[in-house]
DNA sequence: TACTGATGCTAACACGTGTCAGCAGCCGGA
DNA sequence: TCCGGCTGCTGACACGTGTTAGCATCAGTA
C-alpha cells in the first residue's frame, strides 16, 4: 500500500499553493488561473494519481453525495425479488449522472430500529429511497412528518410524502379487463403483498373496479393474499382451490407469485391456459420463458428507480 | 429540517467537555468515567438525538467503514441476475455485523474506467468485493498486483488474489454425473459465461472430466456458450439443435440460462425430461417452480457474499 | 505536613479539504 | 509620478470528530 497523496503533494510538485490545486481540480468558476498553471497542476495530479479524500470533502461541504437505498423486506422476500436488480440499477444510474454514490442499506422486517435517523442525522447519506415502505412503521411516519429527504417507492395514500409509483389501480384494471375480454367471468385474484405494505391495495382496487364496471360478480372466495414469494403464491392458490369451484381466470399482482400459483394449479390438475388463464404483473425477465409464457403487465422497474433517485436529488 | 446536533451540544447539556462525550459514546477502554457522568452524557445524547458525523469520524480515523460491492456486468446481465439479491444480502449482513456499510457500485461492461483507484484512493471505501471479474481488465490486474484490498467473487487461476468461490469443476462434475447415472451418454452443455469472465472455465472442465472418466465421447457440437440471460440460453440451445442430432442430456451452468434453453427445446418439439433431461446450476428461487421443476446444483449465494465480505474485513 | 498515586476529567492538536478575503505585480491613464 | 483596476495567485479559517498528554483533586501513607 503506497502512501496517501494529498492535495499538498500535488501543490508542491506543481509549484503552486494548495488553494490553487483545489481551484483547478474543481474548476471553480470566477477564479482566473493561467493556462500554464492549470496545465502544471493537472499533470502533477495525474502523475501522482491524486484522488481527493471523500471524507474531508464531505466534512467541509456538508454534502455526502450519497443516496441510501433502503429495503424493508424479509430475507425470503428479498431473495425472490426479481426486479430489485433493475430498480437498484435505475437508482444508481440516475445517482451517478448527478455525481452521487449509492449506499445499500436493508433493514430488518420487524422494525426500522433507528436506522433512518442514523443514516440521515449521522450524515451517512443525503437522502433515502425506501423500497417497500410499511404503513405501520411509526418511525417512518415521524421522519416523513419531519420533512426528511425520503422518497417512497410505492404509493401511500393520505400521507404527504414524496413517492414514485405507477398507477397500480389502472394497471390492475387493464390486467383484469384482458381476462374479461377473453370471455372469462369467474375471475379471481391473488394480491402479492399483505396489508402493512403499500401497493397491494391499489391493485386490488383496480381488479375490483374492472369487475364492477363489467357487471361481474365478485366472489370473495376467489380473492387471497400472498407474500411476495413463489412459495406464498403456491399457498394462496391452494387456498382458493380448496374453497370450492375454481376460477377460470386469475389476476396475480406479481409474476414471482404467479409462478408459484401456476405450480399449485397444475398440481391440482388444471391446464394452463385452457382451464385457468393467468395474468401476472411486473414483467420479470423470466416471465416470457416459463411454460406457458406468462401474460403480464410491464413494470418499468429501471425507470422507477431512476425517477426515485431523480426526485430525491432535485 | 432541524439544526445539526454536534458533540459540543451534548457536552454543554451534560455539563462536561466534548472529549468526555467522545469517551463515553465510544466506550474508550482505559478511560475512567464516573457512573454519574456517563449517565448524564448518555441521557443528553439521547435527548438531543445525537448521531456523530460520519465524515468527520472517517476523516480522523482514516477508516471509512464502508465496503464497495462492484458489479462488472452489462445491464441485461444484471437485470436477469437472480442470485444477486442473495449475494448482496450476504455481503451486507457480514459487513453490518462488523460495523461496515455497503456501497453499491456497478461499473460499465467495457472498461473499469478508473473506478477502482477512485473508490480506494479517494477513500470512498476500505475495500472492494468484485462480482464478475474479467480476466482482460488491465486496471484490475494492476490493482491486484498492487495488493489493493479487493476480493474477487469468482475464481481466477494463476493470479494471486483473494477470492471466494465454490469448487466449480467439482460441482459441474456432479451435475454431469447425475445425467450419466440416469443412463444418458449423449450429453451436451451450455456454459453460461463467455470467455473473459471467470467461472465458466471451471464448470466446463468439470463437465469434461465427468465425460472422460466415464468413457463417454465428447461431441464438440454439443458444447456452446451463452451470456448469462434466458435469451442467450435460448440462442445457445437453438445452435446445438441446428448442428445435428440433439443430445438426450444437457448440463447448463446457470438456471437462468437453462430456462431459456428449455423454451428453445420445447419449441423444437422436445419433451422435457422425456426427450431431453436438463440439469441447471445456482438453484435460483424459481427453479423449483418452472414446469417441469429444474434439477439444479445449489449455489450458496448468501454464504458466498458473506464470506467475501468477511475475508475483506479480517 | 508533605508526598505519592490513583481517579476523573479537559485542552489542544490532527485529519484533508473548500472557500473567502486579500495581496503582489502589472498596465494604462492623468 | 501617482493612482486605480485587473490578473493570478495565496494565507488562513472552518468543518466535527478521535486521541494524546496533562492537570486538578483527593485519599492514603510516612
Amino acid at each position: 500500500m503506497q502512501k496517501r497523496v494529498r492535495a499538498r503533494d500535488v501543490a508542491k510538485r506543481a509549484g503552486v499553493s494548495r488553494t490553487t490545486v483545489s481551484f483547478v481540480l474543481n474548476d471553480v468558476p470566477g477564479m482566473r488561473i493561467s493556462k500554464n498553471t492549470r496545465q502544471r497542476v493537472l499533470s502533477a495530479a495525474s502523475e501522482l494519481d491524486y484522488h481527493p479524500d471523500a471524507s474531508a470533502r464531505r466534512l467541509v461541504t456538508g454534502k455526502t453525495m450519497i443516496l441510501g437505498y433502503v429495503e424493508h423486506q424479509s430475507p425470503e422476500q428479498a431473495f425472490a425479488d426479481a426486479i430489485m436488480p433493475q430498480v437498484l440499477r435505475g437508482v444508481h444510474d440516475a445517482a451517478a449522472t448527478a455525481g452521487y454514490e449509492v449506499l445499500f442499506a436493508p433493514i430488518p422486517l420487524d422494525s426500522s430500529n433507528g436506522r433512518f435517523p442514523q443514516l440521515l442525522r449521522g450524515h451517512h447519506v443525503d437522502g433515502i429511497i425506501l423500497s417497500g415502505p410499511r404503513t405501520d412503521d411509526p418511525e417512518l411516519r415521524k421522519m416523513l412528518k419531519n420533512n426528511s429527504p425520503i422518497v417512497l417507492q410505492g404509493e401511500w395514500p393520505h400521507v404527504k410524502a414524496a413517492s414514485v409509483d405507477i398507477d397500480n389501480a389502472k394497471a390492475a384494471r387493464l390486467a383484469t379487463e384482458h381476462l374479461i375480454r377473453l370471455g372469462h367471468y369467474r375471475i379471481g385474484t391473488i394480491i402479492h403483498s399483505p396489508d402493512p405494505f403499500t401497493g397491494g391495495a391499489g391493485r386490488l382496487l383496480g381488479y375490483s373496479n374492472a369487475m364492477k364496471d363489467n357487471q361481474l360478480a365478485q366472489d370473495p372466495d376467489l380473492v387471497t393474499y400472498a407474500n411476495f414469494t413463489p412459495a406464498s403464491g403456491e399457498m394462496a392458490m391452494k387456498q382458493i382451490l380448496t374453497r370450492g369451484k375454481p376460477p377460470t381466470g386469475l389476476f396475480v399482482s406479481s409474476d414471482t407469485v404467479a409462478i408459484g400459483a401456476m405450480r399449485a394449479a397444475r398440481d391440482h390438475g388444471l391446464r394452463i391456459p385452457e382451464d385457468l388463464a393467468i395474468v401476472g404483473f411486473d414483467d420479470i425477465p423470466m416471465a416470457v420463458y416459463v411454460d406457458p409464457p406468462l401474460t403480464t403487465i410491464r413494470l418499468p422497474a429501471y425507470g422507477i428507480g431512476w425517477a426515485a433517485a431523480d426526485l430525491l436529488i432535485t
